[in-house]
DNA sequence: CCAGACGTTGTT
DNA sequence: GTCTGG
DNA sequence: CCAGACGTTGTT
DNA sequence: GTCTGG
């Protein structure tokens, strides 16, 4: 459950409501430091809220390394100093990889890749030692998202259909979360990663999934409580906060596309053509004409919402929602939230922020297509990205030198064992293979 | 003592 | 790092 | 979370 | 089926 949400937001702009909402923020990361877009995936790069304590662990914090006594005395300092004044506590935005990895990981083939730390459950927090132990005493977060994905199975499985979740009012939705920061081995660069922490659905969402993420209000005591640094140890206070959402959410069926994680578009998280579905644009036109037979109309309302989508004029138009009249600014950056105009040469634009992976396997210039649509002919050839000549290039990539052994055998990122060879292999350069099993 | 886990989701 | 299992 | 790969040799 | 990449 929440393994992907909508982000499709600058950091300046999610600073900027924060702090309409009580919530300060002293400092934020660059908008470039931030994967703004609106299918937001594990390993990309986002929002986080958080109390501006010292990272700790950050450098591992306990490792034999360098001025270790050093930085622990200042940090414990500066810790208690903090801890003595909650008002004078600093809060800030920081951009950080989603997938937690504890600070005790030594070294690269990451905690995140080999497990899965994307999401926290609720009730392993409650209980003592584990994983999340010192995270949850002084790394508690909250995950900045416009709302969250969730793919509903049908027929057994076997089809599974996306639909997006958010706040009826439009305003940001907060996770409860939490974050840490490592520093590999014989690295100094600092690594900071975090988690969403999920509970039992709420009764509207149980449809969907028996899960959701722990959703705090905007500006809430509750997120205070969250943030609060100088409650440093875990509470019967804190675990009550890890509940399902009471209030109503708006939830409805979105394109397809969205499962493709390369795919990228503002058309995601407006309502998609299903007849089950009020929010839906194609129930609004079909309201407006309120007519005719099944399948003739079926068709004209496909149609106008294809020419709807296709002229970038999609809203989710019904009961007049306050809207907080946002930045209408500039047209060349995504508008905020459910987007009333959208620039028509947005859509389908994969933003070109490269890979988001900071890992050294990163880069992969290439093969960034558009947004594939099931109607190709609808293409206006707006776009055409650039380095589609694959025929020019040598390779496909400048593949670092393919380790040698394809085994699976991973070595342990947390433990010290003698293996030659370099650390941290992918195997690059990989073709087709159709079907060799099943 | 050391070695190894430390997680979630979903599916069966 | 901390806890559990052997 | 979903989509997509799932391989090797030898050559550059 | 299972693992990786995004």
């Amino acid at each position: 459950m929440c393994g992907r949400y909508a982000l499709g937001i600058r950091a300046s702009f999610v600073r900027h409501q924060l702090q309409e909402h009580d919530m300060p923020v002293e400092d934020a990361p660059d908008d470039a430091d931030v994967r703004e877009t609106y299918n937001f995936a594990p390993g990309n790069h986002g929002l986080v809220y958080r109390a501006d304590v010292p990272d700790y662990g950050a450098g591992g914090g306990h490792h034999e390394r360098e001025q270790d006594s050093e930085d622990a005395d200042q940090e414990k300092h500066s810790a208690s100093t903090q801890l003595e004044d909650p008002k004078e506590t600093r809060y800030k935005l920081q951009s950080m990889k989603w997938g937690l990895i504890p600070f005790w990981t030594k070294r690269n083939p990451d905690y995140g890749t080999v497990m899965r730390t994307i999401n926290a459950r609720d009730d392993s927090l409650a209980s003592k030692g584990g994983m999340w132990n010192t995270m949850k005493q002084k790394k508690r977060c909250i995950v900045i998202a416009q709302g969250f994905y969730e793919w509903l199975k049908k027929s057994g499985g076997k089809e599974k259909i996306p639909h997006y979740v958010k706040r009826k009012d439009e305003q940001l939705m907060c996770f409860a979360g939490l974050w840490d920061c490592v520093q590999y081995e014989g690295s100094n660069e600092k690594h900071y990663t975090y988690t969403i922490i999920t509970t039992d659905s709420n009764k509207q969402l149980t449809f969907l999934h028996d899960r959701m993420p722990v959703i705090l209000e905007n500006g809430s005591d509750r997120i205070r409580t969250w943030l609060d640094p100088s409650k440093s140890e875990w509470s019967k206070d804190l675990q009550s906060l890890l509940k399902p959402f009471e209030g109503e959410l708006d939830c409805y069926p979105v394109s397809r596309d969205v499962g493709k994680v390369g795919n990228n578009s503002p058309t995601f998280i407006v309502p998609v053509a299903s007849t089950d579905n009020k929010n839906n644009i194609a129930n609004f036109f079909s309201n407006v004409k309120k007519s005719t037979q099944g399948e003739e109309e079926k068709k004209q309302v496909n149609a106008q919402e294809e020419e709807v989508k296709d002229k970038g004029f999609a809203v989710e138009h019904e009961k007049g929602e306050a809207r907080t009249t946002v930045n209408h600014t500039s047209t060349e950056d995504n508008a905020p939230l459910p987007a009333p105009v959208i620039e028509p040469s947005k859509l389908g634009l994969n933003r070109d922020l490269g890979s988001d992976n900071d890992d050294e396997s990163t880069a992969e210039p290439l093969k960034r297509g558009g947004l594939k649509r099931e109607h190709p002919s609808e293409d206006h050839g707006e776009l055409a990205p650039a380095g589609k000549s694959l025929k020019t290039e040598p390779y496909a990539l400048p593949t670092k030198s393919p380790e040698k052994t394809p085994n699976k055998k991973r070595r342990s990122a947390t433990k010290n064992g003698t293996v030659k060879g370099s650390p941290a292999k992918r195997t690059g350069g990989s073709q087709k293979i159709t079907n060799f099993y099943k």
